[in-house]
DNA sequence: ACGCTTATTGACACACATTCTCAATAAGTG
DNA sequence: CACTTATTGAGAATGTGTGTCAATAAGCGT
């Protein structure tokens, strides 16, 4: 019986399950902490959140890899040489980052390079463009009134 | 004097003297070496490189962290908790990074997107936008081939 | 050129983020 | 409900990255 905090949208269960892994309690609580964030945290941050949960930090470890590698979040090296990670949905999309309080939000497709942008770069490099990244970073509505 | 591997162009002599950083002979075969590997390099790969030199590791994680914060090169985290660095040039560019042998090209700003787009972001979002980040991931030339 | 000031360096000790190990547990399956 | 095995937690182990400090050399004024 999942706990209430944990109940997830089905994008993360059947991308898990489908790929073979197992849905436990842990990974659970760990998904949705990362996604309830709403920005980049460490292993640490995430562990801190979920302590009453009973979980281990190398689980915390194992499963921000897992996903990372599935897809599901993003890995960031962080000053210090700690890793943060961000929780990313399943479908293409790009982020806004605020530079004050870090707070990130996906923006969708629309506002991706078209096909005409990626044909420009395939014929300017003589590469085969599989995929790209986009992120834009500024001050959200917040931390600019709080300026 | 110099070494004959570490003249570099007066982008990252003037840079680095401009904002009161010494231009030593360690620094000089550092950035040569990121600047020559033209793709993500640990700083372990980077010393590397440069043991005749008699550079110690240190100054190497010391000069890339250095690099990294004036904007002359990228970090990025990397599987197994190493941090990558990439040689950028000073001025706005992008990346077409190789997803087979990890070579890194700069494409210049034509390919960026443009004032309309980030005007409509902000819309969109409420973010006050300041700055982008923009890469592409495909087969350079020699993989595909090879492939 | 020559000293002077002080940022920078190399070596090594150290801190700590991340991974490994392994017996115990629980998810999924039939 | 039993069975298989992926997954877990705890702690040991690894190794990346940083701090310390005396020695060195970059830049500058003369």
């Amino acid at each position: 019986m999942p706990h209430a905090d944990t109940i997830l949208p089905p994008e993360e269960t059947e991308r898990l399950q489908a790929l073979g892994y197992r849905l436990t309690e842990p990974r659970r609580a760990i998904i949705a902490a990362l996604r309830g964030a709403g920005r980049f945290c460490t292993a640490a941050q995430l562990h801190e959140r979920i302590v009453d949960r009973d979980v281990g930090l190398a689980s915390v470890y194992r499963t921000l890899e897992l996903l990372a590698e599935i897809g599901l979040a993003e890995r960031r090296a962080e000053v210090g040489g700690e890793a943060s990670f961000l929780y990313c949905s399943p479908r293409h999309h790009h982020h806004v980052i605020c530079t004050g309080c870090g707070t990130v939000r996906e923006i969708d497709a629309a506002f991706c390079p078209g096909e005409e942008t990626t044909r420009a770069v395939e014929a300017a490099t003589d590469f085969q463009i599989a995929r790209h990244t986009l992120d834009f970073h500024g001050l959200c509505a917040d931390c600019r009134t709080e300026g």
